[in-house]
DNA sequence: TTTGTAGTGTTAATTAATTAACAATGTTTA
DNA sequence: TAAACATTGTTAATTAATTAACACTACAAA
């Protein structure tokens, strides 16, 4: 079950998420081709995520979603679930924190990082708050391991040094400053005004060829 | 020029990012390993990038940082510009609403649109709210044709398809329902979720393999 | 039963993306 | 000036990702 391919891995928590869909409306069996059609991808693509996973059904009733489910959770999911926190508390920090938490029982936000004196301390989008000074403490004392950065573009690379000084693992990159990150920790970088503007070049392709 | 792959067009935008960066700080040329190293990827590739684009120097002291980003303005940005929209001002909207706007001349965010009728008619992020119902005719008369969307999941698939009608071309989804448009529309879809599930994986890898 | 159908699992082929290799050519240094 | 060097541009090789092809089999219908 080692290395499945990175788009396998994206792929694979988008199914997951559509199959808790089908679940909670009932739905205990789904075939390859219906979830395909729901992530607008093919049936072979699906088959071949779900192959590359281990999983499969004798049936020809599709698959058995929560067998599915509990299958891709133990990929994606650590037994013990681990811990996040978000730095620099603003719109998009916001954002993310409340759309996230209690999505899933294995990834938690503990807690949220920021400079600004009256919001440390309180409790925001359901989670606390912490003085950006206390970084590196509160890290170790709730054992988080991912960090998402939603900072202003200056600091970013300064809060990733402490960051990875207090011991954490993955970093999800919100800001607009390209990060580097020791071997040892995992990064991704997603950057919007990059995806407005590939929307806006392929629109461009699509005006001029008509 | 035609038919550029995705991956570069996606690249060419960060470049474009750098490349303003160094010419406010008063860097006229940059080497191809110079602008790699800032954005983690290789000489090669950034050199293939811009050979794609038709760009070359006959010199040896790297690229002219203010022709190369014209060059890239002129394969992303259309001359007479593009506008946008922001479907569902929550947390979400709004970050990305601040942060996109005046940042790039040729692409702008017109207009904002909710259901809140407390927001409806406000300037919120610099940018008018427009009521929901209005949308078609807003879209319209402001000649706005990319949407991106913040809305709550369930309603996705509506609001996607009333922008399809209003004419709309390009859509940049982040709310968690995967979409399909019509053929002559660009979607580019991102979710968070995923992105934070990603780095989990990735993140127990390392811990499972040391 | 038997036959046809619709679905899965998997290998092989294709396409897309990245990386390596290297020729060509300014630039610097002896 | 000549030699060594650094840098670009480009083709070829490699690797990654997707798609096609098809064998296999449970199920439904005759």
């Amino acid at each position: 079950m080692n290395k499945l391919p990175e788009k396998t891995i994206g792929r694979l928590s988008e199914y997951r998420r559509t199959l808790l869909n089908c679940l909670a409306s009932g739905k205990t069996h789904i075939y390859s081709h219906e979830l395909a059609n729901l992530h607008n991808i093919t049936a072979v693509q699906v088959r071949r995520d779900i192959m590359l996973i281990g999983y499969s059904t004798t049936l020809k009733k599709g698959y058995d979603v929560k067998a599915l489910i509990d299958v891709i959770g133990g990929i994606i999911d650590t037994k013990e679930g681990l811990n996040a926190a978000v730095v620099g508390i603003g719109n998009l920090g916001k954002a993310i924190t409340a759309y996230f938490n209690g999505k899933r029982s294995k990834l938690l936000i503990k807690a949220t990082f920021d400079v600004n004196p009256e919001k440390i301390n309180r409790v925001i989008s359901g989670v606390k708050c912490y003085a950006m000074a206390d970084l590196e403490k509160v890290v170790k004392d709730l054992d988080i391991s991912i960090g998402i950065l939603t900072v202003p573009p200056e600091e970013a690379a300064r809060v990733t040094e402490r960051l990875i000084m207090s011991g954490i693992k993955g970093i999800l990159n919100y800001t607009s400053t390209p990060l580097n990150v020791s071997p040892g920790v995992y990064l991704e970088e997603y950057d919007m005004i990059t995806s407005i503007e590939k929307v806006a070049y392929f629109v461009k392709q699509r005006k001029t060829e008509s």
